[in-house]
DNA sequence: GCCAAAATTTGAACCGATCCAACGAAAGTG
DNA sequence: CACTTTCGTTGGATCGGTTCAAATTTTGGC
């Protein structure tokens, strides 16, 4: 038996609908767009070619070409994409702009890729009105393909000396992590370890100042700048507190621990650059029998949710993430061609059980 | 001062840049699509043009027309966006969509709304490929949308009755049902409750077998018919076990607790239908002093990360979670017109510390 | 029955690119 | 030198809608 028609349909185009329902294309769309202002036999009319034909409504391809605005934000990131679902600071940060997106009818698009090709690509064929970029990571070349969309686009946590033309929206990384710092030495602490965050994508392991120094990510940066302000303040010799970079996970903050604690003199505070890193640190903590705050005091950075629930609860610098998320979406979609700006917000600092007196 | 220029500046085109650089919009195109096509000298021109006039590439609306596909699934549910950022559920399954997505470079886009017109709208306008519909709630009506779309879709856990003809991946309810039933009657335990999911938008409180048989959402039926075929089985009379239908909220489900303990006879073993609604109950028995398992055993359903952290650690029904987002994605990239299906998925049970041996 | 006003409908223009058949020029061949 | 290739470029067609000024039909008033 032949087919009756050919294998590969061509799908059906409002223009279809038109000719069957024997009205001009111009009619047939505002039946979808604007039925109020079509006779209503002659809607019935179209609706029902329609519903014969299998029609789809109105293609939103066709529609936005005209349109213009594709009412979605693109969220990037130089993490896969699953970081989205995964790291909990993403996640609150997440969860308050898709409120603010909500709120506004506003569609989320998750931009992000394995590899850096694919990202570049990715960023340039997203089909969205503007981007809120997550500088965990690479943040700078991310900064720099969003900005060659020439969309309006706001930066997260963006490094504070990069160039100064670009929005951003970001917390007072120096003076939260000299919050943390004070807040330990204020409790008599002496002897300290910083377990950093990434300062480049070049995986983990001991580090100095001298090489934090020139890191590319200056929220790492900034962060150690601000604890080594504070712990110079109170004659700590920071050449002397071991520096040991992760990348923000288990493996790597266990292994730091491991390093750190192997030494001779162990330190009875650590400053964590972000409550995930903390929490993975509690764990190894409780694990070999190190009590906090007895034996070790810990302050995280971020004021994640998992750090009200912790054993102990943490204590941590919290960032106003509800209020970033909020004050992103707003950028974006109010972008009216004002002046890209810069806001710091501030941090506080979240007293809760994982620091205590120094034993010493 | 007069302005030099109109204070709208229309976006640049790629036509512009063509003129600009002396060449026909063809070439022009080429730049960008195919560079290895185009003579270097002719190609420098055109880019130096492109940045002179700050074009910020070609603009993915004008090429998505043409090219017919998006790149992007869209993942739609009728809960609100943060939905998928605060729901543990929703969390893996997406972690797990997301991963999928990222292997083949496609794109993710949210779609939720406030409110139901607003849905409507964002389902018919979104610039997808496709759509993995979540179930939760509202199932029947966003498939209906989704379907009308004339796209691939897939629903995840819909209604095991709705319509046979939408493709679906799901899980066995009524087994895994009856595998918790089963673990607490083979414990001993005889005095049963069961804390519910919604079974239509309808709120919650307290409600019987004969409403919950006319649910709209038989993810939730066919639990409660699991569970009560093996009850029924070992002789327990179902028509005295007290059902209270939740939101999946904290609220609701100490709200439900008051109510099921308030009762004469508490029950010694709880039911609860989804992982969440169990880790909210163990909250409320731990403020109260009920040792869980000494007390009362609870069994969850669903396979959340969070239930093995919890104390104690949850037992409970596993849904193959990340299985479930790899089949989805792949049905919706892969779709070739194939026939639509439906796929139940089986389930486990994971008995950790919130089950043990009745008290009686 | 005639005319203006109101209500509908039409069809061309446009949105911003990609694709491709056709064409011109340069290079290679006999 | 005529003749085929090869390479690069051109410009029209197309993707699937929306919009709007102009044309047409209806309605209402007298």
């Amino acid at each position: 038996m032949a087919p009756l028609t050919s294998g590969k349909t061509r799908p059906i185009r409002l223009a279809d609908i038109a000719k069957a329902a024997g009205v001009s294309h111009g009619t047939a769309s505002n039946v979808f767009a604007r039925p109020e202002i079509v006779r209503e036999e002659v809607r019935e009319r179209v609706k029902a070619a329609a519903e014969a034909m299998g029609y789809g409504g109105p293609d939103p391809k066709g529609r936005l070409l005209r349109a213009g605005k594709v009412n979605a934000i693109g969220v990037a990131t130089a993490e896969p994409l699953s970081y989205f679902f995964d790291d909990p600071f993403a996640r609150v940060m997440m969860a308050s702009i898709s409120q603010a997106c909500d709120a506004t009818g506003a569609g989320i698009s998750l931009v992000s890729a394995a590899n850096k090709e694919q990202l570049a690509w990715n960023i340039q064929s997203a089909l969205v009105d503007g981007f809120i970029v997550f500088c965990v990571d690479g943040g700078s070349k991310l900064v720099e393909l969003a900005r060659d969309r020439k969309l309006p686009f706001v930066a997260l946590d963006l490094d504070s000396d990069d160039d100064e033309a670009v929005a951003a929206i970001g917390v007072d990384n120096i003076a939260g992590a000299g919050l943390a710092a004070r807040h330990l030495t204020e409790l008599g602490h002496r002897r300290f370890a910083v377990l950093a965050l990434p300062c480049a994508d070049a995986g983990f392991g001991p580090t100095t100042r001298e090489q934090m120094e020139k890191a590319l990510y200056s929220g790492t940066r900034d962060r150690l700048r601000g604890y080594f302000a504070e712990l110079s303040r109170v004659d700590i010799d920071v050449s002397h507190v071991p520096i040991y970079e992760t990348v923000n996970d288990e493996e790597s903050v266990w292994a730091g621990l491991d390093h750190i604690f192997a030494g001779a003199e162990t330190p009875t505070a650590i400053l964590a650059m972000s409550d995930r890193i903390a929490l993975h640190a509690l764990d190894w903590l409780r694990q070999r029998d190190i009590t906090v705050p007895g034996d070790v005091s810990i302050v995280g950075f971020d004021g994640v949710p998992e750090g009200a629930v912790s054993k102990p609860p943490l204590t941590t610098i919290v960032q106003p993430i509800a209020e970033m998320g909020r004050l992103a979406v707003k950028a974006i979609l109010e972008n009216d061609g004002s002046p890209t700006s810069r806001q710091l917000l501030p941090v506080e600092l979240l007293v809760r059980a994982s620091s205590g007196p120094s034993p010493a």
